[in-house]
RNA sequence: GGGCCUUUAGCUCAAUGGUUAGAGCAGGGGACUCAUAAUCCCUUGGUUCCGGGUUCGAAUCCCGGAGGGCCUACCA
């Protein structure tokens, strides 16, 4: 079985991480434990972009070596990987000696087959800003703004890689394969794009100019630029692993899909004769309360902050609840917390709770043996029946908002079921055939929470497991067979209580 | 300039061209007491951005207009 092989982008260290990093994590981890839950085998890739400019000023400012900055600020997003409980199997960074070694040996074979060559290129060069301007970069006087300082009109020597060749191949392969790209959308502005001529990609920095990157494996005066270091982490993680390559999946933001990931990618691994992903799938963006997320206006989210204060589960769950996969959505603390109390804590924590509490009381903490039962529980059991063929064909389509909200739905039928029994009632009944219809109610509880809850293993494994756990309760490594109706609770201790997701202290 | 997307209830969003445009949350009313002041039931709320057109029939298709967003070679 081919491995179901899925990536994030890896993050530039320049600064920690905040919620839309973490937002990447969540999505492709929630992806790749459905896919394992699915029977799927999976590995899973992230990791940290550490060369560059960028990093080497801060360094500079800092007045450490670019390798010590770098060892300073990636473990704060291999750290947020974990407190984000993130199942990646692999964690690279892009100054490894693996990483480095695949870069120069693709690199090398493309310049020996000529794919790459080296030319002069002519442009105007701000000193201050350490980069090449461009005309649309000019004031409209033509002057250029302030922050450029002094603009010189400068030649310099630098690596070509030719991309033109493989124009008409990929804009053949985006139509052809329909799949490439998710949203399906986007690949329209991927052709839109390709409908230009591609100019050549410059795919390297002289070394007086940028010292911190790769250098050329055919000419050390020179540094690799970016795309062909970035990029090539996908494949330098696993060179060297079987029935790996190609990817299933870089899950990447809608930002760099146009033109790094579905122009340049699939050509360099075209031109060096390796296999292309099976699929790009290029998610939205995150804004704080309907802004832009910036650090200047002060609406960042530490997502570190935000699982000490509500839970890991709580962001995950939010996260992936609230927004539709390649759409942009919100964040807000008012919306937050309407998610928050009303499905994590009142519809589902509170189900929790009830469902332990009269286990408890009336059945000495032990989930009884259901009787046949009437019309309440063949409804509840065709609403599980419906639930569980919708829910898995929309995880499949990555529509984890709209899985989620149905989820949620049995949970809530879940909780009229009870009203309509209303075993307290029951439970101060003598005549048997309300104890016996008691029984069955709990059972049907039991069981409908473990099965609903058992849906959101994939997005809060860790409260799905909790909840597991106070139903006494172990389920098995088959997660199909785990949403089957069977009672297998029967019999079963349970705990006492059990709050899942308190409510939040009231802020004034 | 060129291209793409979007506009539906107070908010976030659904509705293969086919009954009376639906959910959740918020708002209003009621019930219940096992439970995290929770749960359940009922309910208010729409010129589907505007103007034309095609059609037996349009939120949906076409044309025009307005608002919002995005891409057009450095940021998840």
């Amino acid at each position: 079985m081919k491995t179901f092989y899925i990536t994030t982008a890896i993050d530039y260290v320049n600064g920690s991480p905040h919620l839309g990093h973490a937002y990447e994590k969540v999505l492709t981890d929630v992806i790749a434990r459905f896919r394992r839950m699915m029977g799927d085998d999976v590995y899973f890739l992230t990791g940290t972009d550490e060369h560059g400019q960028k990093i080497q000023q801060s360094a500079q400012a800092q007045g450490i070596e670019p390798q010590a900055y770098v060892d300073s600020i990636a473990p704060e997003f291999r750290t947020m990987c974990e407190k984000l409980e993130i199942s990646n199997d692999d964690f690279i960074r892009t100054t490894e000696p693996r990483h480095k070694k695949v870069v120069c040996e693709l690199l090398q074979q493309l310049f020996d087959k000529g794919e790459i060559y080296k030319a002069e290129y002519q442009g105007y060069y701000s000193t201050r800003q350490e980069q090449f301007l461009q005309d649309k970069d000019r004031n409209e006087d033509g002057t250029w703004p302030e922050i450029y300082g002094e603009v010189s009109e400068i030649t310099e020597s630098n690596y070509f890689f030719k991309l033109g060749a493989y124009q008409e191949w990929l804009v053949d392969h985006i139509k052809t394969n329909t799949d490439f790209i998710f949203p399906r959308y986007r690949a329209k502005q991927v052709l839109e794009f390709l409908s230009e001529p591609l100019n050549d990609l410059c795919i390297s920095r002289p070394k007086e100019r940028l010292a911190w990157g790769i250098p050329l494996p055919f000419d050390p005066e020179f540094v690799t630029y970016v795309w062909f270091d970035a990029l090539t982490n996908y494949y330098s993680a696993v060179a060297d692993k079987k029935d790996l390559w190609p990817a299933s999946f870089h899950v990447i933001g809608k930002d760099i899909l146009v033109p790094p990931h579905a122009v340049y990618w699939p050509i360099m691994l075209q031109a060096c004769g390796l296999p292309i992903p099976q699929s790009i799938l290029a998610h939205g963006w995150w804004s704080i309360n309907g802004a832009k997320m910036s650090k200047s206006t002060g609406n960042f989210v530490e997502p570190a902050e935000f699982v000490d204060q509500f839970g890991v589960d709580a962001l995950r769950y939010f996260l992936i609840r609230e927004m539709s996969v390649g759409q942009d959505s919100d964040f807000s603390m008012d919306q937050f917390l309407v998610r928050y109390n009303s499905e994590l804590a009142n519809n589902l924590g509170n189900l929790v709770n009830r469902t332990l509490n009269m286990t408890n009381r009336f059945a000495d903490a032990t989930v009884p043996e259901p009787a046949e039962g009437g019309e309440p529980e063949a409804t509840l059991r065709a609403a599980w029946q419906k639930t569980h063929e919708e829910v898995v064909p929309l995880f499949e389509q990555f529509q984890f908002n709209v899985g989620l909200e149905r989820a949620m739905s049995f949970i809530t039928a879940t909780n009229a079921y009870i009203e309509q029994r209303a075993p307290w009632k029951l439970g101060k009944s003598q005549d048997p055939a309300d104890q016996a219809l008691l029984r069955t109610a709990l059972a049907h509880m039991a069981e409908a929470l473990r099965l609903g809850s058992t849906l959101l293993q994939a997005v809060t494994p860790g409260s799905v497991a909790k909840i597991q756990g106070v139903l006494g309760y172990e389920a098995g490594s088959d997660w199909q067979a785990e949403l089957v109706w069977d009672h297998r609770l029967t019999g079963n201790a349970v705990a006492k209580n059990c709050i899942l997701f308190p409510r939040p202290e009231k802020k004034s």
